[in-house]
DNA sequence: TAAGATTGACTCTTCAATCTTC
DNA sequence: GAAGATTGAAGAGTCAATCTTA
């Protein structure tokens, strides 16, 4: 299934009226937000992965290299990074493994703490950053399909949902 | 990092002032509703899968469970399957595999087309997907912590978004 | 004891290649 | 040749256990 088939209506609505057939009717509209939620992962996250192959990135590693470079020094404490990103410290190492691997950045001890460790972008990682946010903006972030008032509004409920979930405060 | 700590700001709404700074503010909420969508997935997968754990379950299996039983006769094409749920032929048949060997499922020739083969439900499989949507309803859809005619709001804008990204017409 | 980081085991995802049947 | 399904390889995520240092 190269192209997946775009369906002719919405399961995701269907399932909403299921679950309100099947005696769950104060649920179903937080099963559809969730489930849309899953579903549109699945769709960006495709995307992303195709325009950063070609640049050997992929968009956990894209988003560690855009974290480095928004920071001071371009270093970050790996701790820090997961705390950010919200992902596990064994997938920081990961990336940031496949990230030294490929030279885009260093691992440096950690003057304030004898226990951590830093991740510090070198020149070739930010000259990928630089690319890959080039590609991003061009061919995923772009035109994803609503007015910009609407995407802006979405983005305000997202947040709430976000705050809502303890993503943060 | 068991319990990811909780932010004293919005890391999204931060990295969409950077990239206003930087000289992207045409594309600045296309990468924050992208952005947010891929941090919400993780949340929500991560406490689907707790609550299933006990039963066995995933949530890409406990998806591939409740669309069978939503199905006339329990009974669907793999291929159908993967349709729905937009996912790739390898991850139906994976799935599959493992409801298979724990009972829930069982698969079966096609009598329509030799070349296909159907997934079926069992007894047991629906008495599993039934237990699973009660919890998944208790601990999961339920109280996700906004209005809920803001949830249904969001909602549409979700699949406004998604049919522009086709996911269906 | 607690915290930062790493490793290993496991699951899910995709892609590419293959097998069978249309 | 095209389509449905499967297999194997690679990436990323989790959790649990471990090592080192605070």
């Amino acid at each position: 299934m190269a192209e997946p088939r775009r369906l002719r209506f919405d399961p995701i609505a269907e399932a909403e009226r299921q679950w309100g057939l099947h005696g769950w009717p104060d649920q179903a509209s937080g099963m559809a937000v969730v489930t849309s939620i899953m579903r549109l992962q699945q769709i960006f996250l495709a995307r992303a992965d195709t325009v950063l192959r070609p640049l050997g990135l992929t968009f956990a590693r894209y988003e560690v290299l855009m974290l480095l470079s928004f920071s001071r020094q371009g270093t970050l404490p790996l701790g820090k990074i997961g705390e950010r990103l919200q992902v596990n410290a064994a997938s920081v190492t990961n990336a940031v493994d496949r990230l030294e691997a490929d030279g885009l950045v260093t691992r440096q001890s950690n003057p304030d703490d004898g226990r951590g460790r830093l991740a510090h972008l070198t020149a070739a990682g930010r000259r990928t950053a630089s690319a890959a946010t080039e590609v991003m903006n061009e061919k995923v972030f772009t035109d994803i399909g609503m007015a910009s008032s609407t995407v802006a509004r979405l983005f305000d409920l997202l947040a709430e949902l976000r705050s809502a979930a303890g993503d943060f405060e």
